[in-house]
DNA sequence: TGGGGGTATGCAATTCAGTTGCATCATACA
DNA sequence: TGTATGATGCAACTGAATTGCATACCCCCA
C-alpha cells in the first residue's frame, strides 16, 4: 500500500468509529497500522514528531480514545508499558502476542496458531469476559540466532 | 493452614529453591500465598508493614528474585503495575487470571476451565516460548451484582 | 576473638510511563 | 459577530519501579 493509501485508509478508518479523523489521529493510525507489530506510545510518538509537530500527550490521548472505541487494542507488552495494535477486528478471532523478553519487540501471532476455544472459555465463568489476552514471552528467532551465535561452536575468526 | 505453618512452609518453599529463607522473604511469600488472588508489590508491601518495619524496595527486589527463580509467576494486571503469584507450580499447567475493569482485583482462574493446547502452540512457533500468559479483561461477580443494583429495577426504599 | 568477603537490606534520588489541569486554538453553529 | 465544543499544547504531577550507594548481618577462617 503506497504512503498516500495508507494514510486515506486511516482517515477512513477513523470517520467509520465514528470519530473525527484529524491529522493527528490519522498520522497515529497510519503509524500504527504500517508498522508489522504492535508499538508503544512512545514509539509512535518518536516516530511522527521527525515528520510533523506535536505533544507526547496528545498521542496518549489519541491512543487511549482509539482503544476506548475500538479502533486499535490495547495490549500488555510485558514490560512496564502498553502496546496498542493496529490489526483491526483480529482480535476476538484469537490473535495474540509474542513478546521477546532480550529485545522487548512484540509481534502479532496468528489466530490459527492459537488452540483457544474462547467461547468454551466465556461460557464457564461466571464472570462478563469482555477481552481475552494472551502473550507468549520468550526468545524471538531472531535473539536466538544471535544467542546461538554467541555461545555457540562457530566464532567468527 | 495455621500463621505458624504458613510461615515455615514459605521457608521451606524458599530452601528448596536454593534461597536463603530470610525473614522478608519469608514473610513476602507467606503474604503471597495467603491471599486467594495475586498481589501487587504495592499490596505486599502494605500488609508487611503494618506487622513488620521493612522497605518497599526490599519487596520489590524479593518479588523479583522470587519471579527469576519461578518461586512465583510475575504476571500483567491489565493495569500500570504487576501482579505476583504464588500458585506453586500451576502454570505452565495453565492456570490463567481474570482482571476485573471496574474494581482492579485480579483472580486465579484455574486451569480445568482453560481450553488452551498450551504444547501445540508451543510446536508450532519458531520462536522459544518460555512463558505464557493469559488475561481475562470484564467484570467481576461483585462488581457485577452491584452494577445490576445501580441500575437494575429495584431500588432499596 | 577478630577480620574479610559476600549477601541482604535501608534510604534517597531518579527514571519511566502515563495522567491531570488548565490555557489556547480551530471549527461549527446560532 | 458571539459562543459552544472538541482537539491540542504545555507544565506539572503521580505512581510504579529502579538505581546507587551506605550499612548491617552472617559465615568462614586465621
Amino acid at each position: 500500500m503506497t504512503e498516500s493509501n495508507s494514510f486515506s485508509r486511516s482517515s477512513d478508518i477513523i470517520f467509520r468509529f465514528g470519530l473525527d479523523p484529524t491529522l493527528n489521529r490519522i498520522l497515529v493510525l497510519t503509524a500504527l497500522s504500517e508498522s508489522d507489530h504492535p508499538l508503544r506510545a512512545k514509539d509512535v510518538y518518536e516516530d511522527l514528531r521527525q515528520r510533523h509537530k506535536l505533544n507526547r500527550v496528545t498521542v496518549y490521548r489519541i491512543l487511549d480514545l482509539f482503544a476506548e472505541k475500538g479502533v486499535v487494542s490495547k495490549i500488555s507488552s510485558g514490560e512496564r508499558s502498553f502496546c496498542y495494535c493496529a490489526c483491526f477486528g483480529r482480535w476476538l478471532q484469537g490473535h495474540c502476542h509474542f513478546h521477546c523478553t532480550r529485545c522487548g519487540k512484540v509481534e502479532c501471532i496468528d489466530k490459527d496458531l492459537l488452540p483457544l476455544d474462547e467461547e468454551a472459555l466465556k461460557n464457564r465463568l461466571s464472570m462478563d469476559v469482555q477481552h481475552i489476552e494472551l502473550r507468549l514471552d520468550g526468545v524471538c528467532t531472531s535473539c536466538k540466532a544471535k544467542g546461538t551465535t554467541r555461545a555457540g561452536a562457530r566464532k567468527p575468526s
